[in-house]
DNA sequence: TCTGGGGTCCTAGGACCC
DNA sequence: TCTGGGGTCCTAGGACCC
């Protein structure tokens, strides 16, 4: 029987990669003029939202992500102001994916723009940990024309918080034993988790460096933070403590929600309008459920006032749907209980979860009308991959319920109007 | 300053069941 | 009827991340 290896050998090291500010830099691979520019990614200077990203010149300034795009363009007149385009990142994601996976097998897209790869046992392929990240670091430059930052150590933690020190456009390796030293000196909110409100709590019992926090009893932590605490003691000295950083690095499961929002540039309390976004949002949520082949229980929806206060209102059914007008019946009913008409609304939301394999049958006559909208709407989305979103629109909820139109039309339900002014018609 | 959109995870209370 | 405790599901809200 072999003897189990010792300590060392079960360290693992992780590189955490994470692209340089990322929607601005492939903007600039389709607009070169915005090179070294102050550019801001996420709408226009006058409208409602915030800055997806911005340039290290427009930085520069104070501009940051999550600003409201109407404060940075105070902040910094001159930049420019470029809508975003999630097909682009998506598409260059993907082949920053490609090059990762040629590193290792085990590669994991933590969101679009970074990825862990635990690199264990790849030393006599690669190298050692810093030749190997620079070896990356140049292909991903070769092949995708974006720079990264590259952070290297025993737990994600430490790869996350090394790869933003690191940045931009750095490596750096946290040699394995030196994790809290390295933690030491950096302030609380390093610590991925660690936002505003926990901050806030951690400065008010004089805790502002991760060192601080290294030296507090574990159980002092957790009698005040709870659950939240005892990870805190763990990550204050490099361990991947608690739920989603201890798992293994290629693991991650798969969706648990999917939703989409809308805010109107100008407030609103048009029936109409409001009960048409909603078909609209449904419609969106809908589809995305049919390409992941999902089927939801719970449908929620989500409302914001023009004073910013926000309500969600959840309903579960018994028969999981991925249906458009099932989930706008749902959303409907739920808006209609809910608003009351005449307030002003900001923003609209649609969520699904607690996704299911698929409805129990039993209700065979039920079960051909599903079908029939099922085939009914695969054909819907088809005619939007060709010709776009705008072309097909179902009928909306202004005209009568989708129940009524069920009844009378089911299988013919596409509004089979197609707009051919669309800008992939000529 | 006037606050997007897409997610994840956690907490807490009430219903319901045993 | 004054009433225990645990498990699970549902709903609402909030912190946090990119």
């Amino acid at each position: 029987m072999a003897t189990f290896p010792h300590t060392s050998a079960l360290a693992r090291t992780i590189f955490h990669v994470d692209m340089d500010a990322f929607f601005v830099s492939v903007e600039e691979l389709f607009d070169p003029s915005l090179k070294g520019k102050p550019v801001v990614v996420g709408g226009q200077r006058n409208e409602r939202g915030v800055v997806s990203a911005a340039s290290y010149a427009a930085r520069k300034f104070g501009v940051h992500s999550a600003m409201p795009l109407r404060t940075a363009a105070k902040m910094c007149p001159q930049a420019i102001f470029v809508d975003g385009h999630p097909e682009r990142y998506r598409e260059c994601s993907e082949k920053v994916f490609h090059v990762l996976q040629t590193f290792s097998p085990q590669v994991e897209m933590a969101s679009i723009d970074e990825a862990y790869l635990d690199m264990t046992g790849t030393a006599r392929l690669l190298g050692p940990p810093l030749r190997a990240a620079h070896k990356l670091h140049q292909r991903m430059k070769e092949e995708t024309l974006l720079n990264c930052s590259i952070g290297i150590g025993s737990s994600r933690l430490i790869a996350k918080v090394s790869s933003g020190q690191a940045k931009p456009n750095g490596v750096l390796w946290i040699v394995p034993g030196e994790e809290a030293k390295f933690l030491a000196p950096l302030d609380v909110r390093e610590i991925p988790g660690v936002g505003k409100v926990m901050e806030k709590h951690l400065h008010e019992i004089g805790i502002r460096k991760v060192g601080d926090l290294a030296k507090l009893e574990e159980s002092e932590l957790e009698e005040r933070f709870g659950k939240w605490g005892l990870a805190l003691a763990g990550k204050a000295r490099g361990e991947d403590a608690g739920g989603w950083f201890d798992s293994e690095v290629g693991e991650r499961d798969e969706a648990k929600s999917i939703s989409h929002e809308h805010t109107y540039n100008e407030d609103t309390a048009d029936v109409s309008q409001l009960e048409a976004t909603l078909m609209r949002l449904s419609e969106m949520v809908g589809r995305r459920l049919r390409e992941a082949n999902l089927h939801a229980r719970t449908i929620q929806l989500k409302l914001r006032y023009k004073d910013f206060t926000t309500i969600t209102r959840a309903h579960s059914r018994k028969q999981p749907t991925q249906l458009d007008g099932e989930i706008f019946e749902e959303v409907r009913a739920l808006f209609r209980k809910n608003w009351k008409p005449g307030s002003q609304i900001r923003l609209l939301g649609v969520h699904a979860s607690s996704f299911e394999a698929q409805a129990e049958q039993g209700d065979l006559l039920e079960d051909n009308r599903q079908q029939r909208w099922k085939n009914a709407l695969a054909a819907v989305d088809h005619l939007r991959d060709k010709f776009g979103e705008a072309s097909v629109k179902l009928a909306s909820g202004i005209r009568g319920t989708f129940r009524e139109r069920t009844h009378e039309n089911p299988a013919g339900l596409p509004g089979k109007k197609t707009d051919h002014k669309g800008p992939n018609q000529s």
